[in-house]
RNA sequence: GCCGGGGUGGCGAAACCGGUAGACGCAACGGACUUAAAAUCCGUUGGCCGUAAGGCCGUGCGGGUUCGAGUCCCGCCCCCGGCACCA
């Protein structure tokens, strides 16, 4: 041990350390009943850790250590996400090959991985990329191919125009692709989907079993995703034909206000239409719109064309015209409603527009003392509505149905429906099959082949994997540059042996990632994707940590994959994951110009510029370095390149030391929130280790001729008692802090408990036994509990307190505390006159409520206040505050 | 619009179940050590009044419950995230 603390010469040497004593290997062992699998998503390989890595692998890396110092077997294993689409960016660009492009990246942030020294288990690494893994997503492909879960049609994708590619409905949410933020066309084309709509319920249903598991926000991102809705289906019968329109309503209870059905364009009733010829011109119009890119949020006017047909009202018998429109969606519910004017707003709009008639049949109520209250003004026909009434409220109007509460006839008049054969109960969803086909090179070739005599035909099991080309044509434009690769597309037919083209689509990454940390458990199998016995000792995650930007897409599929891959017999439970954390991003401030192009920035780097601030931090000046001209402020924004606001990790490991970097970044801020990164911040955290250092150095020698134990260490000082209380006090709450990852309080409260070993007025030289005890005890606990957040600083001073083996293999273990000697002895009671608190007392800690009260009562200050004034009553809270309430 | 999460010093943030608001750290200021600087160590730091003792105010705003409210209830305002012609 150095008198100084060097980080890089330690991190090094601890490195080394883990690397050649395999400290981290984890493996399969039945007879060890506490078994933790800790998983941080996976990164893609993009050739440079960034500080949102640094965080993530920092938060699971400490959780992964604490663990294993408590006795847990730690699964902690890292992969690559590394199919995808920046490797074709960069063959189209610097015309690299995908896959030396992504191993060479690998490499690269392997290495950087290693600087961190997260303690992960090497031996257990995979890549998307390699065939050895592919193939497994082809073979869940073809078993999904099997029981009808994956399929192909035609249909109207999502289409980034900047990439040339398809999205699926979660990567193009809000109208942007999720990777380039380019705006999403509609497409016609045909692809491949895996039914995730026939999990719809259950994804639904077991996130109850998430809760407390998983953050309150990702639950309801999931639960808006799926978009749950229950009403009704009911027929309308159409005049003149023997056709029928299905509508779907939450709001049955509103059908006799319904003065029109109004269906999509692309619905089949329009093609009896006496007005066919106008109502395809309009179609056109609406699908050429709508095919447009548009701003999300954007909404268009609502446009629709009388068909000429007319529609029965199952209930009323009565005829309304059928109308198609811009605003009702083909892929949602039936693809038609009914339109009720007075209650929906939409419906309300589009009849002001084409004067359709607004006929009120829920009357406003309200409820007061038990009693409902009508508002009879709101069923007024003769007064024109200014908007719909949407609230629920008491049916009017309605035929034998009038004076039904609105919650009653939605469920009645559905079950009304189903006897009268018109219509039954029904819910539906908004989410929508996977379209997982992508017009792409860098993914895994989906494991079909198409033959002019048998058709689609699935490549068979034992010809898995379909590998792909070395090389390729990387152009950037029209299809798939797989399809320009002869030997690839062109196939023998597995069923009647004749010549046949393969698919030239490659399946969506999130497929790999969709199940990759079963893949970890068991990563060499090369008879099935995993062992299902093997899975399941390390299986479910016990907790899983990554960015909030997976909430719907991964996290969503992956619970997906796990019910599918029950339903094969792979795994024997519903969920995935116990506990999920989803962590902050990393911010930091931006600054830029405008450029040539109106609304246009530039960037600049933070490092290159000159910012003066005020006394409240708010920038006052900002410069640019080179230029010395005025930059303007930007936002905090998520590190990027293209907010060139990134902070090298490197940079701060070359400063500080990788120890330092993972404490501030823990210690910062809670680690769901966003971080502001401040440079500033690391200074402390560097500060601590030092100063925690200092002491161990100070103190090895003497403290390893400390007693064995607390028995025979004689009698303790009062100083000796503060500082054991200090410890055990401080083991309990770092413990529960990281119990619930709340690693900014656990680092607090270490911190707080070297400032109380530095108020230890003991000098090492003069120690008695006790106190060699006492700071022997305090130092190895500290040590331990640093441990999980800056673990070579740890090891090394673990190794000058004398402990040979490095920590794990050493024997360290998680400090546990004493309940008697973590309370305090004595304490110092707030004593509180009519709710302010006046004056404090020093009781013992077990002080009886009389004995408060006495001391309370007793006290000059208090009694000062209580002069003159009735006392009315005293409350006495033992260990908390005594209150005397005066009149 | 609907759903979820928030609002506390100059800043990042603490505060278990209603019981001393602001722990810990950053920044700032003052001091010690030093020829000097760095490093380190000690101290001050929510606002206002006061020489001081001390007092008053203070957790987005307005009410309420309570001996006591950052925390619970009612009504608002604002910010962040998700969904959004979803019938």
């Amino acid at each position: 041990m150095d008198e100084k603390y060097f980080p890089e010469k330690t991190e090094e040497k601890w490195q080394r350390f883990w690397a050649e004593s395999g400290a981290f290997a984890a493996d399969r062992d039945p007879s060890r009943e506490k078994r933790f699998y800790c998983l941080e998503m996976l990164p893609y390989p993009s050739g440079f850790l960034h500080m949102g890595h640094v965080r993530n692998y920092s938060i699971g890396d400490a959780l992964a250590w604490f663990k294993r110092l408590q006795g847990f077997n730690v699964l902690h294993p890292m992969g690559w996400d590394s199919f995808g689409q920046p490797a074709e960016q960069a063959a189209i660009r610097r015309g690299v090959m995908p896959r030396d492009w992504t191993e060479q990246n690998i490499e690269h942030m392997r290495g950087q991985f290693k600087r961190m020294g997260f303690s992960f288990d090497w031996r257990r690494e995979i890549a998307a990329h390699r065939p050895d893994y592919y193939r497994w997503d082809q073979w869940f492909f073809l078993k999904m191919l099997e029981r009808g879960l994956a399929y192909k049609k035609v249909s109207p994708v999502n289409w980034c125009p900047q990439e040339s590619t398809v999205l699926s409905n979660e990567q193009s949410s809000g109208g942007v692709c999720w990777r380039c933020g380019a705006a999403v066309e509609k497409r016609d084309i045909e692809q491949w989907f895996l039914r995730i709509t026939n999990y719809a319920e259950q994804l639904l249903e077991d996130m109850r079993g998430l809760e407390g598991g998983w953050p309150e926000r990702v639950l309801t991102m999931q639960r808006n995703w799926i978009g749950k809705s229950e009403g009704a289906y009911v027929d309308f019968r159409v005049k003149d034909t023997d056709e029928r329109v299905r509508v779907f309503t939450t709001r049955i209870d509103t059908i006799y206000g319904a003065t029109a059905v109004v269906v999509s364009v692309d619905h089949p009733v329009v093609a009896r239409s006496p007005l066919k010829e106008d109502v395809a011109r309009f179609a056109a119009r609406v699908r050429a719109a709508r095919a447009a890119a548009r701003a999300p949020g954007e909404e268009e006017e609502k446009e629709g064309i009388n068909t000429g047909l007319f529609a029965v009202n199952p209930f009323s018998g009565e005829q309304v015209p059928v109308w198609a429109a811009n605003y009702v969606l083909a892929e949602y519910g039936t693809g038609a409603v009914m339109s009720v004017p007075a209650h929906d707003e939409r419906d309300f709009e589009f009849a002001q527009r084409y004067s359709l008639p607004v006929r009120r049949v829920i009357e406003r109520i309200s409820h007061e003392q038990e009693q409902i209250v009508h508002d009879p003004s709101s069923q007024d026909q003769s007064v024109a509505m200014p908007h719909a009434f949407t609230d629920y409220g008491i049916l009017v109007n309605s035929g034998d149905w009038s004076g039904k509460l609105s919650e009653q006839a939605v469920v009645e008049m559905a079950e009304h429906a189903a006897r009268g054969g018109f219509g039954e109960p029904a819910t539906t969803y908004r989410l929508r099959d996977w379209g997982i086909s992508r017009q792409r090179f860098w993914g895994a070739p989906i494991p079909v082949v198409y033959c002019d005599g048998c058709g689609t035909v699935p490549v068979p099991e034992e010809d898995l994997p379909v590998t792909l080309p070395d090389r390729a044509e990387f152009t950037g434009a029209g299809q798939s540059p797989l399809a320009g690769v002869a030997e690839f597309v062109n196939a023998r037919c597995p069923k009647c042996g004749g010549a046949a083209r393969r698919e030239t689509d490659t399946m969506d990454t999130f497929i790999d990632s969709s199940w990759y940390f079963f893949r970890y458990c068991d990563p060499e199998n090369d008879k099935a994707p995993f062992d299902k016995e093997v899975a399941e000792y390390w299986t479910p995650v016990d907790q899983y940590i990554g960015g909030v930007e997976h909430a719907v897409m991964h996290l969503l599929y992956t619970r997906f994959w796990t019910k599918f891959m029950r339903d094969i017999g792979l795994v024997s439970f519903d969920e995935p994951v116990k506990k999920l954390m989803t962590q902050g991003m990393v911010v930091a401030e931006t600054f830029y110009r405008e450029g040539e192009e109106p609304g246009q920035k530039v960037y600049f780097n933070p490092a290159d510029v000159d910012v003066v601030r005020d006394e409240r931090g708010r920038v006052r000046e900002a410069t640019l370095a080179s230029d010395g001209l005025p930059v303007t402020v930007g936002p905090f924004e998520k590190m990027s390149k293209s907010a060139n606001n990134g902070v090298d990790p490197r940079d701060m490991i070359a400063a500080y030391g990788a120890d330092a970097a993972r404490l501030f970044v823990l210690f910062a801020a809670p680690v769901e929130n966003d971080l502001r990164w401040q440079e500033a911040g690391i200074d402390g955290a560097l500060r601590f280790l030092r100063r925690v250092y200092s002491f161990v150095y100070r103190w090895r020698g003497p403290v390893a001729g400390a007693p064995a134990d607390a028995a025979s260490a004689g009698e303790f000082s009062a100083d000796a008692r503060r500082l054991r209380h200090e410890t055990h006090r401080t083991i309990k709450r770092v413990t529960e802090d990281f119990e619930g990852m709340r690693y900014n309080t656990a680092v607090a409260a270490m911190m707080e408990l070297s400032n109380a070993f530095a108020d230890f007025r003991v000098t090492p030289e003069g120690a008695a036994p006790s106190d060699l005890f006492a700071a022997r005890e305090t130092l190895e606990a500290l040590v331990v509990m640093i441990a999980p957040l800056a673990p070579h600083a740890a090891e090394e001073m673990w190794e000058g307190l004398g402990h040979a083996g490095g920590l794990l293999a050493g024997g360290a273990r998680w400090p546990s505390y004493d309940e008697q000697l973590a309370r305090k002895e004595e304490l110092e009671i707030p004593v509180q006159v009519n709710g302010k608190v006046r004056a404090r007392v020093m009781v013992n800690a077990d002080a009886a409520e009389d004995e408060l009260r006495a001391a309370a009562v007793a006290d000059e200050k208090v009694r000062a206040w209580v002069e003159g004034k009735q006392v009315v009553k005293v409350v006495v809270v033992p260990g908390r505050l005594v209150n005397v309430v005066v009149r």
